[in-house]
Formats: structure tokens, C-alpha cells, sequence
DNA sequence: ACAATAACTAAACGAACGTTTAGTTAAATT
DNA sequence: AATTTAACTAAACGTTCGTTTAGTTATTGT
């Protein structure tokens, strides 16, 4: 009936994704993602609605992005060894440079601290939950361990896993993977 | 020969300190400025330049603020125990309730991470170069530790101290102190 | 008491923000 | 080929941003 759109959603969602990613939700203008996803202003309105519904597009591209890794994560069966290398995969494309961005949804959890944005604090939320309880599922498969111990070291993990998110923005690779190393002798 | 000032500039400035450490630089308007200070914008661009201005004289008074801590850091004379207490110092106004805002170095530093602005970012790189010569000293204290496992522990403290401000926004003061005992178990 | 002047109030500034609208172009249906 | 309609361009919308300016008030030295 009528024209055909002259872009992929899913490719101007990618490229919207890294702007926010590398900038934040508030220092990412639409002139930028114009310019950025390679459409006009009008394309963007009509294909999310307005800036929050491509933010919360382009959280829903990262974690798309990430499953893999979050899978291989689940199916891992070498216990704390399976937690180690997650935190490796998470900051591996971390330093394939010009890249040094950390983690989408951590940024975005310190951005948002402070706002009242509900829709997205339940991403945020539930994206946590999800990686606690695999963390807690790893711990598990060590039988020495009794439960409260799995508790406190997977609230560790947790929380380092988040430093090292926010970390990995400002650090070199050297110090980042110290630091993981460190982190598991700890365990 | 005229009117003198209503307000007093340290007193002003504590106020906005505390409003760009919750909220950051950018989400914090100078029209929540006017409000939280108590004066009018006229006053505040005579006594601070500009908006990056009040910000610059917030980030030394919080220097200021936390500069006590720092001392009684720099005169511990037990080592990597000195280094436990103040990570527990640092967190330790954070959970007097609803001030929960982290490190407002720390904030900073992720808000201006990809920002180009030198002022800043001097001001942060000597923050931390501080802090780490310090937490170098506190290491050195202990004569079995070789200079190649200082280094990686200085490092890997550091970023555990980044880390702990980053989530100190958003994890409960549990999650938090089970954090730092799980950090200083093998050092 | 009066002149001088710094500190105040409040309104306005241009620029940039996210969003919308009016008008044009191009592909699909008849 | 004509008609329909979604996708496009570009300009304008109202708001808010940080900043400045014009005009008023109050304190000081003479």
C-alpha cells in the first residue's frame, strides 16, 4: 500500500544502544541519536514512541546482547570456577578498545539511583535477581559450603561484580583482572 | 560603604554540595540550586562564577569534609587494619538514613568518565593517587609482603574502594560490611 | 542625612532540550 | 497510470536549561 521503512529496527536500536551506553539516558540527545542512528527525529517517534521507549528498547538489545554469556553462565557446572569466568566474559568486550563503557544496565542502575523512574528500576531489579540466583546456584555446587556462607559470598560476588562494572569504565585491563583474581582468592 | 552579604558562602556551598552529590552535576538545575541554597540565582553567579564553578568549590568542601577521615587514615600505624577502617569510615555517614548518595568523588568521576572537562578530571586523578600512595604506605607495613604483591593489592583495594562507593548507592549496609570483611580476609 | 555601592529581586535572555506538525516523496494496490 | 498511504524531511512547538541584565533595597562612610 504504501513506502517501505529504509532501516532496520534492530540495527538503528543497536546503534541507539551505544550511545546510551557509552553517555548515559540524560547526556544522550535525540540530535544525537539522529545523528547517530542515521534517521530522523520523526522515524524515532514513530518507532519508539519517545526517548524513554528507545532507552528501554536499547535495555532490551543489551540484554539480548549479553544472554549468550548469561547462558553459558546458567549451563556452567565447575561451580565458583563458572563465576570467575562470567566475570571475565563480562569485561572481555570491555577492551576490544575504544569500547571502555563498563556494564549497560550498571550505569544505568547509577544513573537512576536517584530517580523515580519505575519501569526501569524493575529492569534493573530483575536483571539483579536473575545474576544473584545463578550466583547463588554456582556457590551451591561447592557441598562444603553451608548456606550461610553461600549467602554472604554470593552478596560479595554481587557487589563486586557491580564495582567491577563501574570499574571497568575508568581502569586499565591490568588492574581489572588483578582485581578479579583477588576477588576469588577471597572464596 | 554598602549592603552586606545575607548568607555565608561555606554554608551555601554545603547545601549544593549536598545536592550534586545525590544527584550529580547534570540533573542537578539551578533553579533546585536557588531553593536548596536559599538565595537567589544573581547571588549565587556572584559568589560562584557559574554553575561548574559552585560545583568545582562543592568538590573541595566535600574534600574538606572527608579530610579528617583521611588524616586519622594517613596516622594508623597498623597497616592493611587501617585500610579496613577506612573503608568502614568512608561508608560509615552513609547509612545516618536517606544519605544514601555513596562517594561524591566516586559519583563524579563515573559521571565524567567520558566527559572531557581537565578540571575535573585533575581533581579526581589526584584524589586517587592519593588514596593509593596512602594505601601503599598501610602495605608496606607489613615486611613479608614483596613490592610485587603490594602493587596488586594497592590496585585491587582501590578498585574494591571504587567498587564499594559505586554500590554504596544502592546495597543495604549488610551487603555492604559482609562486602568489606570478604575483602580483607586474605590480605 | 545623604551619597555611594554592594546585595538583593525578578524578569528576560539565547540555546538546547524532547516532542509535534505540516508538507513532500515513494512504494504498493487498484 | 492513478490513487492511497506510510515513510520521509524539515521546520516549529513549548519548556527548561544556564546565564545575564535592569531595577530596587539596605548598609556603610562621610
Amino acid at each position: 500500500m504504501a513506502r517501505k521503512k529504509q532501516y532496520n529496527e534492530d540495527e538503528v536500536v543497536e546503534k541507539a544502544m551505544n550511545l546510551f551506553w557509552k553517555n548515559g539516558y540524560e547526556a544522550t540527545s535525540m540530535q544525537m541519536l539522529e545523528k547517530e542512528m542515521g534517521i530522523n527525529k520523526f522515524s524515532i517517534y514513530s518507532s519508539f514512541g519517545n526517548k524513554h521507549g528507545l532507552f528501554l528498547e536499547s535495555l532490551k538489545q543489551y540484554k539480548s546482547k549479553v544472554s549468550a554469556t548469561l547462558v553459558k553462565f546458567k549451563n556452567g557446572t565447575n561451580g565458583v570456577e563458572d563465576i570467575k569466568q562470567f566475570f571475565y566474559d563480562s569485561i572481555s568486550s570491555n577492551f576490544k578498545l575504544g569500547n571502555q563503557k563498563g556494564c549497560f544496565v550498571t550505569n544505568t542502575y547509577n544513573e537512576f539511583s536517584e530517580n523515580e523512574d519505575q519501569l526501569i528500576k524493575e529492569q534493573m531489579t530483575s536483571f539483579m535477581e536473575n545474576l544473584k540466583s545463578i550466583i547463588i546456584e554456582k556457590l551451591e555446587m561447592d557441598p562444603s559450603k553451608d548456606e550461610d556462607t553461600i549467602l554472604k559470598q554470593a552478596n560479595y560476588l554481587l557487589l563486586a561484580k557491580h564495582g567491577l562494572a563501574a570499574a571497568a569504565r575508568v581502569n586499565t585491563q591490568q588492574e581489572i583482572e588483578d582485581y578479579i583474581e583477588m576477588t576469588f582468592k577471597n572464596l
